[in-house]
DNA sequence: CAAAATTACTTCAAGCTTAAAAGTTTAATC
DNA sequence: GATTAAACTTTTAAGCTTGAAGTAATTTTG
């Protein structure tokens, strides 16, 4: 117990609610993908970046650009590369040729891939589902509608769904 | 527009909820510490981790033992020690004996880090403040308080406060 | 059309991250 | 006292992550 309690008088009175709120985002998130990344460890042998490509691609089974990947899923273009790569090795997607445009590449899950996705993405859905369980449905819609207001500013390119 | 609308008939009928919510603030996560680790970057050529671990230590500045801090921050053992190795390097930290116990090390900011600390921080929670400006304190409150639900069952070492 | 700017992707270096293994020291048990 | 188990930290290998630099192709523009 030594100084740090004096909050140096913050301007805006809500800006300690703020960083409560974040602080408290940051340990769901940890524990949830702590947790999330054990079991598809163990359960798969896969990760959540692998996943959460391979859920991306599910949703858009004609393929996407690596660029339109890297935007959706908000990681830098340079490490998308690295994810497809072994993804690609594997078997489980491919890169295909743009038609128009010799700079891009599509990649898309093989069939191999889609199967290997929809085994994982029904286990996950019940693993979020367990570590969620101190809230019911409608818990679930008000926290979910309260975080959605904090992106306002931030959210244009919308994406959701497993 | 093909497949996977069929949720494969979960048990739980909360269960797309939860995964919404999930989803949710998984981009609220990503958003955010995008944000604050760029500004981290440029503003004082710092990370995330970095400030988390000295965040820690600002709070016990009595100090904390490697496993300790790792366990506070939710990472692993191994990771701890790159990241005290580079800030005892740049001399924001130090490494000290334990007394009676010749295997564990001790770790503290030094003034120069408490100093160093202080002046991010400030800078720290005015950015999350803007960040999450779509929520006044009440609904900062709500939101902190159904994640707080969610936790139930994991929760038991408590720790906030920036 | 040619130069310039933009776009798409990959490569690179540095740092973060984990799990597992290894190295020390301490504590407990026999 | 010797053996075993536990606690604490570091090291290691593999993968994730970023920002920046590099390559190539496309588009813009003078």
């Amino acid at each position: 117990m030594t100084a740090s309690k004096q909050p140096v008088m913050q301007s805006d009175p809500a800006s300690k609610e703020r960083l409560r709120l974040w602080l408290r985002v940051l340990k769901v998130n940890r524990l949830i993908e702590a947790e999330l990344r054990e079991r598809l460890r163990a359960g798969f042998d896969s990760t959540l970046p692998r996943f959460d490509v391979m859920s991306a691609l599910y949703r858009n089974p004609e393929g996407l650009k690596m660029s339109a990947l890297s935007k959706m899923l908000m990681v830098s273009n340079g490490n998308v590369t690295g994810i497809v790569d072994r993804l690609t090795t594997e078997g489980l997607m491919l890169r295909e040729a743009v038609p128009g445009d010799k700079r891009a590449a599509r990649v898309r899950l093989t069939h191999k891939g889609i199967t290997e996705f929809e085994r994982q993405a029904e286990a996950h859905e019940g693993w979020v589902s367990t570590l969620l369980a101190g809230l019911d449905a409608d818990d679930c819609i008000a926290a979910t509608t309260l975080l959605g207001n904090a992106l306002t500013l931030k959210t244009d390119g919308d994406d959701d769904a497993q």
